[in-house]
DNA sequence: CATCCTTTGAAGCCG
DNA sequence: CGGCTTCAAAGGATG
């Protein structure tokens, strides 16, 4: 008898030999952001041969951030063992109440989830990049707005170090992939066409001939 | 208050 | 199949 848990991570298992040449990156990202590592060691878990990883004893991120990337938050110290991850009922019993809460969506949003549930796109390489990087630029350089800091991270990005990159690379298919699991069978499709049109014609409209 | 600006990358769309 | 469009983040600016 399956446990509705087993089945969620069996794509995963399926996935086991595309995603191993992954999981040096896998720990790399979790050396590189400890704040995720127990994040990461869950998450990663199910598709790695035996024996499992060590567990993680290090705090859990903040909820906002789980939130924010629609993680469901199973911090590690919630099962002292990997194995008793898989008894789903136990899990949700000693998982703190606001985890369950439903993910906040950003205002500009709601009206769209009002018409029924709205699931973002995963964030790219370099979005996580961004994400990453962006108060940092906004404390060197003393600006805020953010399409000033995108120009600059933008330059940041290009002139990064291949494995840095690598990183956040390695982060984005992460990122995809609890994504996919999280939402069997969504694309991009749903989200295409949500927002309203921009203005912003790459090619502009051709001058008047001057005479 | 809603949308724009600004970037890269992923993915949808269309001819 | 190539090129164009949309949307992920985000916070000040603008209408």
């Amino acid at each position: 008898m399956k446990t509705p848990l087993t089945m969620l991570m069996d794509p995963l298992v399926q996935e086991e030999e595309e995603l191993k040449h992954l999981l040096p990156e896998v720990a790399d990202v979790a050396e590189l952001y400890p704040e995720i590592a127990g994040l990461v060691h869950w998450a990663t878990y199910p598709v790695m041969s035996s024996p499992a990883p060590p567990l993680c004893r290090c705090p859990p991120p903040p909820l906002t951030d789980l939130q924010f990337y629609s993680i469901p938050f199973f911090p590690p110290e919630c099962f002292p063992s990997f194995e008793e991850r898989d008894d789903l009922d136990g899990l949700l019993a000693v998982m703190p109440p606001e985890a369950l809460e439903p993910v906040p969506v950003p205002k500009k949003r709601k009206r769209e989830e009002n018409k029924g549930k709205y699931i973002k796109k995963p964030p790219n390489a370099f979005m996580l990049f961004l994400k990453s990087e962006r108060k940092t630029v906004q404390e060197e350089l003393g600006i805020r707005n953010s399409a000033a800091v995108n120009k600059v991270l933008s330059e940041r990005w290009k002139s990064l170090e291949a494995n840095k990159r690598e990183l956040f690379e390695a982060e984005a298919q992460i990122e995809a992939h609890i994504h996919a699991l999280k939402n069997p069978g969504w694309t991009n499709k749903a989200n295409y066409g949500k927002k309203s049109k921009k203005s912003k014609t790459k090619a502009p409209p051709l001058p008047p001939p001057s005479c």
